[in-house]
DNA sequence: TTCTCATCTGAACGGATGTTCATGCGTTCA
DNA sequence: TGAACGCATGAACATCCGTTCAGATGAGAA
């Protein structure tokens, strides 16, 4: 903490601004901070290999959990869990038919999202 | 854990397949572990709406760490400590100028990615 | 050289997160 | 109706992660 004045700043910057122009800019196009935190949740589930595996699964075919479970090698909970984590934020639904549950993406950008993540990692390997 | 013959398996699923062929062949189309790994950490690194936010800012204009810190209301050494996770999952670059570390998105595809992530929530609110 | 400034870094603390285990629920079939 | 099956869930545990604090580094000014 350092202080200056009367007030105490969280000591970020002693200066006021390098670029005040710049900074000014990009402050009017700055997101929402709904918009972020629901996108940093978004990627955070993403940020796990076996969720990534499910999501480009069910990006190819429909899938129940028992199948996403074989394909994987991962427990059938952890399967389940991981579903429900993309399901709470809206990036897979599913259908019953009788006490199979068939899982999907749930839109298009998802799909987009992982291709565009690939292709940048790929460039990297 | 479930014991059936002579290995032991994590008790996924008792039946052998649902769909065998749908899927043999996700498990063709499946991309290698490394990258998947890769890809998670990715995400995982932008799992977080202040690193969302720095990103956002850095696919707009060069800034400065002190400008990120003026900006975002975050103090300068957890905007530094959030631009090295950047840096090592190779997402930002930056070039010295003087004592001055100016930071830019290293790739579009972050932008794309970030874009597209946008889009997806946005539609959600 | 000495001081200031912009940035970086390691250690440490508290909260979030992934995994496993055990169990509960709803469906199908004998 | 009861057993078997597919799936969902809560608790508990260990691990990971973000933040802060204190100090270090390196460049430029005095």
């Amino acid at each position: 903490m350092a202080t200056r004045g009367t007030q105490t700043v969280s000591d970020a910057c002693e200066i006021e601004f390098i670029d005040e122009r710049k900074v000014k800019s990009v402050r009017r196009a700055m997101k929402s901070d709904e918009a972020v935190s629901a996108l940093a949740e978004t990627f955070k589930i993403l940020g796990d290999p076996t969720r990534i595996r499910i999501a480009f699964a069910l990006a190819r075919e429909e899938l129940c959990v028992c199948d996403i479970s074989n394909l994987l090698g991962v427990s059938q909970s952890a399967v389940s869990h991981s579903l429900r984590a993309l399901r709470q934020m809206k990036l897979v639904r599913f259908r019953k038919e009788g006490k199979i549950a068939y899982y999907t993406l749930d839109d298009e950008h998802i799909a987009h999202l992982l291709d565009e993540g690939f292709r940048h990692v790929e460039e990297l390997l």
